[in-house]
RNA sequence: GGAGGGGUGGCAGAGCGGUUGAAUGCGCUUGUCUUGAAAACAAGUAUGCCCGUGAGGGCAUCGCAGGUUCGAAUCCUGUCCCCUCCGCCA
């Protein structure tokens, strides 16, 4: 959620930041709600203070009221009622005015309207060739891929993994927690996976992204889309101590998706599904330091990609393609030889103060003074079902087996999966 | 699922319906003292909002939402969460 302060206070540089991303808010209603509510507050405030000093009188002097005072003192009840029904009707609309507006997106972003104009900024070295294997033909007939299975007990977008399969998508989560929390210091974190509807409006996923989430009716709880949900909500309502920040934490977490507006794409193979794993880097961090760990965040990210011997590249989104709560987004892109395509394993964003705002998580800089509102990056370091994919299309051998990573054989036990 | 108990400030823990935003203790900050530290003493120490250039003033908040009342942390109703015991299940 975007500041309503500092909207009333510089109105058209806000919409001129929401415009970039195509968007029109409705900056005038917001004023004008927000003008009617200091005059409600207002209005409320002095019945209030008059009732308090009678009341405090009363019980000074210890005695009854007055048959007048207490015609007065209902009166005066009865508008405070009406004018905080009032007020509530305007939060409630500004609320509802404000929550489905998007983060504004940093000056350094670039404009356009879709995937067209994200930006290249670093390709690694690596080949880009093709030899046309893609794993939805190796896989099975490796025995580590069962599309058939999981479509007959999940239906589609869904895939079984088995034997060195599934113990491949292990040792890669299990590589990348280690790499995160032994080298780079994250503390690692198991959250729930269905969480309340606060905590996804608190992430910014609810209210307009309730199609693409799972949900339970019985309860009313949510099945995460990613851990970055879970991971956001940890301090809500928290005013962090002095010195604490940064915090850096990672999840591994399944992530549940219904893709429901991807109908169509990608729907071969396992690289858009339902259900996959993830591990997920989240920072909260003094809004001063944000820049620096977005960029630090990237490192992390790609430093796994070249262990893994990965062709890589790095994007800056555009405008019109980076997500609801982000302000700045880089994605990381794998090259896959068989498929011959770039596969999206990591999206890295800081959501400034958006996320923070909403769940109400705060910081004191340090004793004694006033709370700031922390900033809060998320991202994937890596994403399965398409790392996965492609380590096997990158190990895929002339003879058909597949060789594995070095660094994942003390996780795996073994360095190659042999051909059928 | 059944039976009880409880949710108050950073923590612990009081609080006859009326100077209670809230005793007391601990913690924390600052000052005095000290070569330094400790101890002792003194003062300060919640969050949000509204008005105000400022000084300052006002309002709200004792899990949450309603209600009773001139007035509610205190009474009533609902709800959520936590703890203990029993049952059931992993």
């Amino acid at each position: 959620m975007l500041s309503l302060e500092q909207i009333v206070r510089d109105p058209e540089i806000f919409r001129a930041a929401l415009v970039r991303r195509g968007e029109d808010p409705p900056i005038d209603r917001i004023l004008e709600l927000d003008f009617r509510r200091k005059q409600l507050i207002q209005d409320a405030d002095a019945d209030r203070a008059n009732r308090n000093k009678v009341s405090k009188a009363i019980g000074d002097e210890k005695r009854k009221p007055t048959p007048e005072e207490i015609a007065e003192m209902r009166e005066t009840g009865d508008r405070i009622k009406t004018v905080e029904a009032e007020l509530a009707t305007v939060l409630e609309e500004l609320n509802a005015t404000l929550l489905p507006i998007p983060n504004t997106p940093l000056d350094d972003v670039p404009d356009g309207l879709d995937e067209e104009s994200n930006v290249v900024v670093r390709t690694s070295d690596g080949l880009t060739e093709t030899h046309g294997n893609a794993h939805w033909d190796v896989a099975p007939a490796l025995g580590i891929l069962d599309i058939e299975a999981s479509a007959s007990m999940s239906g589609s977008r869904f895939y079984v993994l088995k034997s060195k399969g599934a113990r491949l998508q292990r040792a890669l989560s299990a590589y990348m927690l280690d790499v995160l929390t032994e080298e780079h210091g994250y503390t690692e974190i198991d959250p729930p996976l269905l969480v309340k509807p606060e905590t996804m409006l608190g992430s910014g996923n609810l209210p307009k992204f309730k199609d693409n989430l799972y949900h339970d009716d019985e309860t009313d709880l949510w099945l995460i889309p990613t851990a970055e949900v879970a991971l956001n909500a940890l301090h809500q309502g928290q005013i962090i101590d002095p010195d604490v920040l940064p915090l850096k934490y990672v999840a591994r977490t399944p992530s549940f998706r219904k893709e429901h507006t991807a109908a169509g794409r990608d729907v071969r193979g396992i690289k858009r599904v339902h259900q996959f794993e993830k591990v997920e880097m989240f920072r909260y961090v003094e809004p001063e330091e944000s820049e620096a760990s977005l960029e630090e965040m990237v490192e992390h990210a790609t430093s796994i990609c070249e262990r893994l011997d990965f062709t890589y590249r790095v994007l800056k989104l555009c405008t019109g393609d980076i997500g609801f709560q982000s302000a700045k987004t880089y994605d990381i892109e794998v090259w896959s030889p068989g498929s011959a395509e770039w596969l999206e394993v990591s999206s890295i964003s800081t959501c400034t103060d958006f996320q923070s705002r909403r769940n109400g998580t705060r910081y004191r800089p340090e004793v004694g003074a006033s709370t700031r509102l922390p900033h809060t990056l998320n991202g994937s370091a890596l994403g399965m079902s398409r790392t996965w994919i492609a380590v096997i299309e990158n190990g895929l051998q002339e003879d058909g087996s597949v060789i594995i990573p070095e660094v994942l054989v003390p996780y795996t036990g073994w360095d190659c999966i042999e051909a059928p």
